[in-house]
DNA sequence: CATGAGCCTTGAATCATTTCATCGACGAAT
DNA sequence: ATTCGTCGATGAAATGATTCAAGGCTCATG
């Protein structure tokens, strides 16, 4: 229990100079005298002085963080967007702080609460729900916020996303270049856009072919996740083999994983010889899958790094600042399980 | 751009009561009288009013914000604990923000920093360097901290993990009881304490059961990464067969998966039969792995849900707290890899 | 010796909110 | 009619850091 709260009126009595001259120490260390500005370092080293950042951003009006709402923390894609606009966010000084709302509309909008409350620099959000209105209070008081993964609600907000229908057409074409003709697409729900996008380019692609309207076929999941991949690989596997698609494009690669493992299981269907398969996001286990999994690269540290960018560079000229909707474009990453 | 700044004293202007009056209705709204009070709210409603979080903290001095330093947001594990602790803090009306460290000391002290001069509640830290020194001064300015899956550094901390040398235990001992004798434990590196722990549960195991004393045989693993494990899955498959191990217990379940791959790649070595295999975590998908893998699992979400109880209740009455090192039981869960 | 320039330092004002002692009004009890 | 008590509302003080106009010191120059 050394010293309670030091505040920079403590490091200014110890040092012998003034409040402003601490904060001159601070903050304009170059108005300072050398001996000054030593002496006043050794007393905040003394006393232990951390600022008040309260404080501080009560006064200056402004703060170096930056919070970013996300959807899943357990999603991989997300980490490495975190891990993107933490590096963007530190070359400007200022911190990323997550919050996961976890799918859950209550938490996200208590998330933003929160960051509004906070003042905080900026906010970055892959939106679940509907937060429009909610972005334009954090705007009118000067909180600028850039949407992630996710297509700006009007032109007046900066967004960062991939381009998902790319993506989707990417790996049909992949598909049909290896001489594939039927083609499952399993993803959903439909509701986000990311898969709806992605199984539109894969529509585009077989069209692009000159293959008949049907030859995708949309296999719908209830969650992007493995478990619901290995439920619809044993229904693909229990198909005859004429009905059976010759080639599966996975909505992400988690359901890929699922799959993988169900068509594996039933020995009758090897991949890629009966069955090629591709997924979606190139997670980092993707390459060692049972069978190494082909998968469509999005740039998701870029993405974050991106957004951060935007979202300081508007916070610095808020006024005048022109809102950019960005769209990456994702890359082929061809492995064994469509026959590399 | 509707309302630049709405503080207190416009919402007290256009309730046309003064600013107490407006921050009793925000605090202790049973002290103020009902037509007074909607008065106010309308009022807060009209003029879109959100309180400064600074302004606030600066003059009561206490935060709801806790924030959670963790090693790897990229880690299954981390993420539930996260979970658990924002249900606990939901539950106090707090908020977790979560900082990534990503390993690296010196953004872990500065997210220690942040958190400093952030004034938080208090801080929950999975910790990768040496951080007590640091901790020390968090507690003397008045912000407790709770680490996680970390022993407590001395007896005056709190901490909350899971007691790995009883997980360690009951792996081996489940591998022991299907009479497997030549045990492989396979993790690294020993400089993280968890997998000591694991490793020490292991020898214990296999003391108890009469076992030589070199019947658990060491691998090392560089990194606890999928990766890692297919290496050395390779490496196990190409012994004959009578060096070979008849069971390994891996030191998490990402290792575990990166062996079975390599294990089954080689057609000679068959899962459970000739190789049985436990993991460590039950990550979400262990289950759904190509051979449903055992695993040791850990209560990750009960682990972040008592750590936050514990941070909470150590922010409220700070001076007379009893610290606690809790240490939770992991079960086994057996599946298809060890023969189910 | 007086003056001015240049460089530091000072202290008061400011930010938005909370807290608390105080005040006013109204009704009840004596 | 006076006193007392209660309930609500008030406004000044306090929180800790920053900023800026004003003042002080030193040194060189006329």
């Amino acid at each position: 229990m050394a010293s309670q709260v030091v505040s920079v009126k403590d490091v200014a009595a110890h040092a012998n100079v003034s409040l402003g001259t601490v904060s001159n120490v601070l903050n304009r260390p170059e108005k300072v005298s050398d001996a000054t500005r030593e002496r006043v370092q050794a007393s905040i080293e003394r006393l232990g002085f951390v600022r008040n950042e309260s404080a501080r951003h009560l006064r200056a009006g402004q703060s170096k963080t930056i919070g970013f709402v996300v959807l899943d923390v357990s999603n991989p894609f997300f980490t490495d967007v975190a891990r993107g606009a933490e590096r963007a966010a530190a070359r400007a000084a200022s911190s990323v702080l997550i919050a996961n709302s976890g799918e859950r509309g209550e938490r996200e909008l208590a998330y933003l609460d929160l960051f509004e409350e906070q003042r905080a620099q900026g906010v970055l959000i892959s939106p679940g729900g509907n937060v429009t209105k909610r972005l334009e209070r954090l705007r009118d008081r000067g909180i600028p916020t850039v949407l992630v993964d996710s297509p700006a609600p009007r032109p007046d907000f900066s967004s960062v996303q991939t381009n998902d229908v790319a993506g989707g057409r990417l790996a049909v074409s992949h598909l049909i270049e290896l001489g594939r003709r039927r083609i499952a697409f399993v993803g959903g729900p439909l509701a986000l856009h990311q898969i709806r996008d992605r199984l539109a380019g894969a529509r585009l692609a077989a069209d692009a072919a000159g293959l008949p309207a049907d030859a995708v076929q949309h296999w719908d999941a209830q969650a992007p996740t493995a478990e619901e991949g290995k439920r619809l690989g044993f229904e693909i596997a229990a198909l005859r083999k004429q009905e059976r698609p010759d080639a599966v494009f996975a909505a992400n690669d988690l359901l890929a994983i699922g799959l993988m493992q169900a068509l594996l299981l039933e020995r009758r269907v090897r991949i890629p010889q009966d069955i090629a398969l591709i997924g979606y996001d190139d997670i980092g286990w993707a390459s060692s899958a049972f069978v190494p999994l082909s998968s469509i690269r999005q740039p998701s540290e870029l993405i974050g790094e991106t957004a951060a960018r935007l979202l300081i560079e508007e916070s610095a000229g808020m006024d005048a600042y022109e809102h950019q909707q960005l769209q990456f474009t994702p890359v082929l990453v061809a492995r064994d399980s469509t026959g590399g």
